[in-house]
DNA sequence: GTTTGTTTAAAACATGCGTTTTTGTGGCTT
DNA sequence: AAGCCACAAAAACGCATGTTTTAAACAAAC
């Protein structure tokens, strides 16, 4: 009974703190003091400090990629051929991301290690993401093709990644945000709240008239000195 | 003469490294020696390496904020007290963000800085930012609210870090996203060619339908377990 | 009951960090 | 010419980090 406990509490202490502050400002002194476990545990059970990061990740990231397909699964046999509105494809992704963490009573976590993921230097860990739930990210994009033929693939890419920043820019600055809306709105925000209100904007962007042509010239000449 | 070049290079260097690898992961060490200066310099000019950071944002944000004063002076001047459309805020706010790095040939640089700013604990740059451009950011919301009245205060506050994150997310991971897009659409993208496309999703973003209250109770069965 | 393998505990190690101190240098003033 | 001052260079300091090593505890196997 004691084996996997040190483990659990290594990567439960782990995930907190690295939301909370980052990687490289995390030490394992922090972690292993705050898990009351012994500091050399972690180079024991995981091998090093890249290992213990890329574990946290797996630990949401293996249940999310197999929910998500198995819902993607779900979507296509109810469709069966016929394209799966966007709405509907968006709306599943929202539903998995929200299910997953919430098991573990903490989706503001797994946001922010999601944008730590981004933003953090760490080029260990975007190869590792990539490598290990690329397809899962390929097979859903495909299907927001599918739901969106009139847009141009170039735009529809992009428009995917403005949207996933919007997401994940909002949720992972979560804490930040709050407070700064507390303040000025003396209302509290749950993330369910968000959520609700990220979606019709995220709906809008998507189906976003073409940009003009001809936009590119004007700023063009702001930008030249 | 060779007074101020080292302060230059030592700004011109960290901004770049900072950009790259975030403030934990570049040590003094890194900076001076890549700069060529001796590593006590940072410690002599700026007094610290979170003055440094400081510094580096300063060069960048002195000039915005200026200029974002008086294009919005001009824009007032010239609405004369009608409110400014929407459109017309985002749009000067926009260019002013392209004129001010193009002088130092690196609008990336600025946008991964600020991105950096938002997700890195780093709680003295934020409370920095805050107390030293923090009424341009007022002024501007403002100027905003008189432009959507139809909107609720809350929904205008979030929507307006909705786009912010969309930015900021893009423009600072830009690229990695860029490395994506090539490969997988055989085409360069520049930074216009990005702001050209970001436009219409801001602008319909800020103007999607309000969100629907039923939504909350929905995602609270999913979530729950 | 001894042995064996796994886990924890404690200590030590090597390295890199931000910062400080000391020394050297060149130019400007008095 | 002497002194001063701004700056640069080099070295050292103290500290925190990731990792490794050594020793102890403990359960399972024979």
């Amino acid at each position: 009974m004691a084996q996997s406990d040190t483990v659990t509490r290594i990567l439960d202490t782990a995930e907190v703190l690295f939301a909370e502050r980052g990687f490289a400002e995390t030490s394992l002194r922090n972690i292993t003091s705050k898990a009351r476990v012994n500091l050399a545990a972690v180079n024991y059970h995981f091998g090093s400090k890249k290992a213990l990061i890329q574990a946290v990740f797996a630990r949401y990231l293996d249940p999310f990629s197999e929910r998500f397909h198995s819902a993607l699964d779900e979507l296509e046999a109810r469709y069966e051929g016929r394209d799966i509105p966007l709405e509907v494809l968006l709306e599943t992704m929202a539903t998995t991301v929200l299910t997953v963490p919430a098991e573990r009573n903490s989706l503001k976590v797994f946001m922010r290690l999601l944008g730590l993921a981004y933003s953090q230097a760490q080029g260990h860990l975007r190869r590792y993401i990539q490598q290990q739930y690329g397809d899962v990210f390929s097979r859903f994009t495909e299907l927001v093709r599918r739901a969106t033929p009139d847009l141009p693939d170039a735009e529809r890419f992009w428009r995917l990644h403005f949207m996933l920043g919007t997401v994940i820019f909002t949720l992972s600055g979560l804490d930040a945000l709050r407070d700064i809306a507390e303040k000025d709105y003396h209302q509290h925000v749950s993330v369910r709240d968000l959520v609700r209100r990220l979606r019709p904007v995220v709906v809008a962007g998507m189906n976003a008239p073409l940009p003009d042509e001809r936009d590119v010239e004007h700023h063009a000449d702001t930008v030249a000195h």
